[in-house]
DNA sequence: ATATTCATGTAACAAGTTACATGATTAG
DNA sequence: CTAATCATGTAACTTGTTACATGAATAT
């Protein structure tokens, strides 16, 4: 049930349509929640029918019409209501673990491959944050934008993601350098 | 599929129970994948079904019997395929996000507890993966290790849990000077 | 005494993925 | 002229979660 709640916290910035949720919680993209356009317009179906959020149809000329959502009062306590429960512990699940628990008895050149893959996702999305990040501040410096926002949640959550992906490129360069001296004891020239 | 996967590597480090796989699969403990045993007895039975392991009856005097899982070749060979394969992309998906990116609209109260409760965790685990470590390493540097094992995959997870944690504990920090320097400008003493 | 550990499962449900479908518009 | 964008969905399927159930043994 966290979907409808990272739902309820993208409305908080403003009204958005199935289309437009599907692409800020896209995988590629996401800073904060992932799910497929279809999760999204199912989840949002229900939604609409208990209350949480509300549709209107805004129509359009050259496009197809479509229905933007808003929060309703209810869904705004609800997510009052939320930020009060305890969090899930989580951890990573990641494909890439698995494959790199299994490297000795897998194929380390197939692999190495994914790692590298793997980092420079990790840089275009951090590009993409540091993207967001000036747009945030908008000129100012963090120190500013802390003191003037009301609205530091954004802000929490890049942050995050900014951490994560730095870890991952950290992590990276360890992984290929040990599997490289591996390759090399290996196979030595 | 990728449970399958994660149970295939896990059984490389040798033979083990549903009970053995569903505690080292268990979210507070996991170090490279989590689930819960009932999704793992599911995929036990499939898997042997499919001939990817074997199960072997292991007769106990004063404990119920055991059923103990092993590889087979076809388990193996499947496995390597999988290091073949791409790795999916991964994001974070955490509960907790989605409470800081409403804590503009909930209770930042709470959601503080959250974090600091989350810090707890982290903590924990980090100890926990510093005792495999020890293992592990079983007296070596890390570079005698890394020279001696032909094992090397789960020193890479690890790795990757402990610069997590890491980086769980570095942004923890953050999120909870700047929630305070904001409670503190709300609730001028 | 009580809680935890060992060891396995069933059943029902919720969440997430994949494949398919439509149809106009605009950018390269 | 082709690909991407805008905008929505249905259907079928796979994964993952929660609740429940059993029953002995050992640790506190």
């Amino acid at each position: 049930m966290a979907l409808r709640h990272a739902v309820m916290a993208a409305l908080l910035e403003g009204e958005a349509s199935g289309y437009d949720l599907a692409k800020r919680f896209d995988t590629a993209t996401a800073d904060f929640w992932t799910s497929t356009p279809q999760q999204l317009y199912r989840e949002l179906e229900r939604m609409e029918g208990e209350g949480l959020i509300r549709a209107r149809v805004v129509e359009q000329e050259r496009r197809p019409n479509k229905r933007v959502f808003s929060l309703t009062e209810e869904g705004r306590s609800a997510l009052h209501a939320f930020t009060r429960r305890p969090a899930k512990p989580t951890a990573i699940r990641d494909d890439m673990l698995v494959k790199l628990q299994a490297v000795d008895a897998g194929d380390p050149e197939a692999v190495r491959t994914s790692v590298m893959e793997r980092m420079e996702r990790a840089r275009a999305k951090l590009a993409r944050y540091e993207r967001i990040r000036e747009r945030l501040l908008n000129g100012r410096s963090e120190e500013e934008y802390l003191r003037e926002t009301d609205h530091v949640g954004p802000y929490l959550t890049l942050l995050r993601g900014r951490y994560f992906e730095e870890e991952n490129l950290r992590w990276g360069d360890e992984v290929l350098s040990i599997l490289d001296a591996r390759a090399a004891r290996r196979a030595p020239r």
